[in-house]
RNA sequence: GGGCGAGUAGCUCAAUGGUUAGAGUACGUGCUUUACACGCACGGGGUUAUAGGUUCGAAUCCUAUCUCGCCCACCA
């Protein structure tokens, strides 16, 4: 047994401790040993089932385990609960895209068959990305793992979704929305990505009509546009009624070119007199501000494209059944053809495009399911005003509140299949999956509750409040915001109390990892490469203050190092003979009535002002100051120091148990320390350990004061 | 357009107004020293982005500028 060979091998040993310590039960808090009285909930940010783990997942994943394993070692009863989102239009996607090569879409297949499908799939690759989490040595209660269209999970979002309707939050109503032509689906605000477009701005002349007086007259009216196909769905132009320019034209018509249409000339103070000519067509059923407008003015709203991008039959024939990009060729050709086109500049802007498929959105009229936002946001905004939940970094807090102050209503209908069915007669559409997932801190610990007096203690009464959200901040408005209005209104209780913006790994150069730019680094590549420990302890030791990390792989090598001398050291301790320290009787307190040398006293200081700054340091979410702090204590202070004196006093007779028992009571307390950040190892060393009544695992070790 | 963050050794990062600005890595020179060459002992390498200012004292605080990154935004 006390043998190890010479280097540590992470391949031998992660598959089997983890393995172990599944049989053993202590990722479930039931079967944890003890009174444990305080509990320690983290409820994973689930990963879309269409997901890949990437470095954002791993570092998450590492940052939860690394507290979860922490708190469980101080004695708490601790519950990471896992789980997966159906991630409705990604999933929808990928199951379309399948189709698109067997020359089907999901219309050929029929909603049901599409749906029996997507399960299909589902079960054969919706758990991929958790067995990725168990190779980072995640410690979940895989026992109570969830998906969002779990049974249960369906009917919690019903439930909300009629107490929202009961309470009159909930309405129904044709609106300008975001709409996604690939997609056939309409998307929330949130769910816009915003793309750099270097297009033009045509100017565009609007003959005025006629009005009998004589005399020269101005003959049109000029306005600039980034968009002239929609021009055939305007109802106005309108101007800054400030705007002295224009005062003599305000309250005459126009022809609308290419039609026949007369549209007037209306003021509005939404209009920017500096942009462009300061003259601006208003087409309502397309632009957001446009009808806005047109609701002051009461004008009619004419959609000019329908669902599919394409031109509808209310434009002029000629361009009816273009799509709106074929549209806009033959609108700019027309007016040149007929010299209404002034000029045209370049002009570069951002246009939003689908979260999803990277399509442009188109802005359409559509009837859709609207939730009222005004009281949620209030409900949103009082336990993060009032301390109760609590950002970190705080600076989060500033632009989480920011953004409740003006957010608009939340389109939570989708015309997608792959989700949850709107609970109401007649209606086939689905809900976003962002209001399912908004449910999630309660909804997976057994929320709704059971009719009083049913059920005993419940997971609800027991782990909600959560402790802990960790999560990245390009989600903070569009999950962590509705997981605590929801939590407000539907528990009554915040769903955590503190939120982790863990940084972002970019790559060396600072850019944004992706797959499809071939500049993600596979983290399981790495635990292949150098071991999970290796990863884990590489990826922690670099989150320091700031909130980007430029990932490099040579803190990877640095990690898989330091293994090996956690490794060499253990290996070291136990070739020592005669091998058998009852371990069991190495206390401080004992080791206090001894004659100690002043190394045996300076390790033992400095092990237990290392032990107290790491317990502040992750009480702070100091994970890579934490990790350093390990670090110099494990090598410099123990092995560079204290082992080589250690070995001058063990050939001194009267100091030798001494020196032996520091030895393992500092190796000991070194592998608690150790074990969040690398468990592994840590729990393989462990198991090596000559101690009399040695616990079953170091996960439930206590945790050195 | 608005907000936030960053810029320190070749690279990735520390240093929370106070000795000579430190680690890892890379580089150079020695080492088969009773665990570890994935190691040990040394060494070179810095105008702390730039320009001002506050202070006995500034990488750190203030102002401006430059560069990069992120979030928010219905200038058509």
């Amino acid at each position: 047994m006390r043998n190890l060979s010479k280097a540590y091998n992470p391949k031998e040993v992660e598959g089997r401790i983890y393995k172990l310590w599944e049989k053993s039960g202590f990722f479930n808090p039931d079967k944890l040993p003890g009174k444990r009285k305080k509990t320690y909930t983290i409820v994973i940010p689930p990963p879309n089932i269409t997901g890949e783990l990437h470095m954002g997942h791993a570092l998450n994943a590492i940052i939860q385990d690394v507290l979860i394993r922490w708190k469980r070692l101080q004695g708490f009863k601790t519950l990471w609960l896992p789980g997966t989102d159906h991630a409705g239009i990604a999933a929808q996607n990928i199951l379309e895209k399948e189709l698109k090569k067997e020359g089907k879409t999901r219309f050929d297949l029929g909603r049901e068959k599409f749906i029996e499908r997507t399960w299909k799939w589902m079960e054969r690759y919706g758990n991929i990305i958790l067995e990725q989490f168990k190779k980072l040595g995640s410690s979940c209660d895989w026992s109570r793992a969830r998906f969002t269209l779990d049974r249960d999970y369906s009917k919690a979002v019903r439930h909300a979704f009629l107490h929202y309707y009961k309470k009159g939050w909930l309405y129904k109503g044709k609106r300008v929305i975001n709409w996604c032509p690939r997609c056939q689906t309409s998307l929330s605000d949130l769910e816009l990505e915003y793309k750099k477009e270097r297009g033009k701005l045509w100017y565009i002349r609007y003959p005025l009509k006629r009005q009998g007086a004589k005399g020269k007259r101005q003959k049109y009216i000029t306005v600039a546009t980034t968009r002239p196909e929609t021009m055939l769905g305007d109802q106005a132009i309108a101007v800054n009624p400030k705007d002295k320019r224009y005062k003599n034209l305000v309250g005459k018509k126009t022809i609308l070119p290419l039609t026949t249409r007369e549209i007037p000339i209306i003021t509005d103070p939404l209009v920017d007199p500096k942009f462009g000519t300061g003259a601006v067509k208003v087409t309502p059923a397309h632009d957001l501000k446009d009808y806005e407008i047109s609701l002051r003015h009461k004008l009619p709203i004419l959609q000019v494209i329908n669902e599919k991008g394409e031109i509808t039959k209310e434009a002029p024939s000629s361009y009816q059944g273009l799509s709106s990009f074929e549209a806009r060729q033959k609108v700019v050709e027309d007016l040149k053809n007929l010299s209404l086109l002034e000029k045209i500049e370049d002009y570069s802007h951002q246009i939003p495009s689908c979260y999803r498929c990277e399509t442009i959105i188109e802005l359409i009229p559509s009837e859709q399911w609207f939730l009222k936002m005004e009281k949620l946001a209030k409900i949103a905004k009082i336990p993060v005003k009032e301390g109760k939940i609590k950002f970190q970094p705080k600076n989060f807090e500033k632009s989480y509140l920011d953004w409740l102050a003006n957010i608009r209503d939340w389109c939570i209908s989708r015309q997608i299949w792959w989700g949850h069915r709107i609970p109401l007669k007649g209606e086939t559409d689905v809900l976003d999956t962002w209001f399912s997932s908004a449910l999630w801190p309660f909804a997976t610990l057994g929320w709704p509750p059971a009719p009083k007096g049913r059920a005993k203690i419940s997971d609800l009464d027991r782990f909600y409040p959560t402790d802990v959200l960790s999560t990245d901040r390009g989600i903070i408005n569009l999950w962590v915001v509705r997981m605590i209005f929801s939590g407000m209104e539907f528990v009554k209780k915040v769903p955590f109390r503190r939120v982790y913006i863990h940084p972002t790994v970019l790559t060396r150069e600072g850019k944004r990892m992706s797959k499809s730019l071939g500049t993600g680094v596979d983290p399981i590549n790495l635990i292949e490469k150098y071991g999970a420990d290796a990863t884990r302890f590489g990826i922690v030791y670099q989150i320091m203050g700031g909130q980007d990390i430029k990932f490099i792989e040579d803190n990877i090598i640095m990690g898989k190092k330091f293994c090996n001398k956690i490794w060499n050291a253990s290996r070291f301790l136990l070739m020592q003979k005669p091998p058998l320290i009852d371990a069991d009787l190495v206390r401080r307190s004992t080791l206090k009535n001894k004659n100690l040398t002043s190394a045996d006293k300076k390790i033992l200081k400095v092990l237990h002002k290392t032990i107290k700054s790491v317990n502040t340091d992750l009480d702070n979410f100091r994970f890579g100051q934490a990790a350093h702090k390990i670090y110099d204590f494990f090598w410099h202070d123990f092995c560079d120091t204290y082992i080589e004196i250690s070995k001058k006093q063990m050939t001194k007779e009267e100091k030798k148990e001494n020196t032996r028992e520091i030895l393992l009571y500092v190796l000991l307390n070194s592998l608690k320390l150790l074990h969040p950040f690398v468990p592994f190892i840590t729990e393989e060393i462990y198991q090596k350990l000559p101690m009399k009544r040695k616990k079953k695992s170091l996960m439930i070790e206590e945790w050195p004061k």
